[in-house]
DNA sequence: CCCATGTCCTGGTCGC
DNA sequence: TGCGACCAGGACATGG
């Protein structure tokens, strides 16, 4: 479920299951994922939700006393479901509230996370590391050309780097560039001003879009079966090699960079 | 065997 | 030479 939109559809669609519930009961299956679920999991019953937000790709549920952190990995779903409902393979949390409903995460290669910040303490630095969030104002013209000073790296990794941008995955880094016709391999620090502010533009734009579209076909989580939300957006190039440009309709190529897959029109996008 | 939506961490390199 | 910034790749676990 990953990137940035399909978490964001999930806050919204989650919030209005347990906005203001009272946590009665929470389950750990398996406290194995990324890091042991801690056992203070357990002080948020009693309490009750006071806000849903998102930091990057983290979903922060907040009490009074804490807040909740969760992240869904690269294959996390959350849910909000009847109590009753049967428990599947790799549903390792539950939280239960006092109006029956549950939020469960199921997460098959447990790369997600359950934390408890105690007093919104971020011990790790988990979220203080985080650049700014792609669809805010901190995120604006003139910021990646600044940042991207001096960097050799290729601006596909530099777009992925959760330092510089958070939100922007594989996939919407792969759209984003073709999008604005920049070639994965160009290095960050000779790309210009002003392609970088049509790139801003763009990114901004293709997670709007991407919200959107999850938004009304995923308004409700819960639903058994979860679609990813970049599923209901037309992509032009992620998963696409050696398909034909829907362009100009070269054959377009793949190249691997910091172990992830890149791909692109050679004719479309330029260095 | 190959690949896969994320990201922390390690170890190596580079430049001041 | 020292040190910090930067960068590539490994690691995690499961399924298609």
């Amino acid at each position: 479920m990953p990137e940035l939109p399909e978490v964001e559809v999930c806050r919204q669609g989650i919030t209005p299951h347990i906005l203001k519930q009272t946590v009665t009961q929470v389950i750990v299956r398996n406290a194995k994922l990324r890091w042991p679920i801690p056992d203070t999991v357990q002080s948020m019953i009693g309490h009750s939700v006071h806000k849903v937000e998102r930091r990057s790709k983290y979903l922060l549920i907040k009490f009074s006393h804490g807040t909740l952190v969760l992240h869904l990995g690269m294959s996390g779903t959350i849910r909000v479901i009847d109590e009753h409902t049967p428990v599947a393979k790799h549903d390792h949390f539950d939280l239960i509230f006092a109006h029956h409903k549950v939020l469960r995460l199921n997460d098959p290669r447990r790369f997600g996370a359950v934390l408890w910040f105690e007093n919104h303490i971020d011990e790790r630095g988990l979220l203080s590391k985080l650049g700014p969030e792609p669809l805010s104002d901190d995120f604006f013209h003139g910021y990646l050309f600044t940042k991207a000073k001096n960097r050799k790296v290729p601006i596909k990794t530099f777009l992925m780097s959760n330092p510089i941008v958070v939100g922007v995955g594989n996939i919407y880094a792969n759209e984003a560039l073709f999008k604005a016709g920049i070639l994965p391999t160009a290095l960050a620090g000779s790309i210009s001003e002003s392609r970088f502010d049509q790139l801003t533009d763009i990114i901004k734009q293709v997670l709007t879009a991407a919200i959107a579209q999850g938004g009304t076909t995923l308004k409700d989580f819960t639903q058994a079966d979860g679609r990813p939300g970049y599923f209901a957006q037309e992509l032009l190039v992620y998963g696409r090699a050696g398909k034909k440009c829907k362009i100009c309709q070269t054959t377009l190529q793949e190249v691997r960079q910091s172990n992830r897959s890149s791909v692109f029109c050679p004719i479309c996008q330029t260095d």
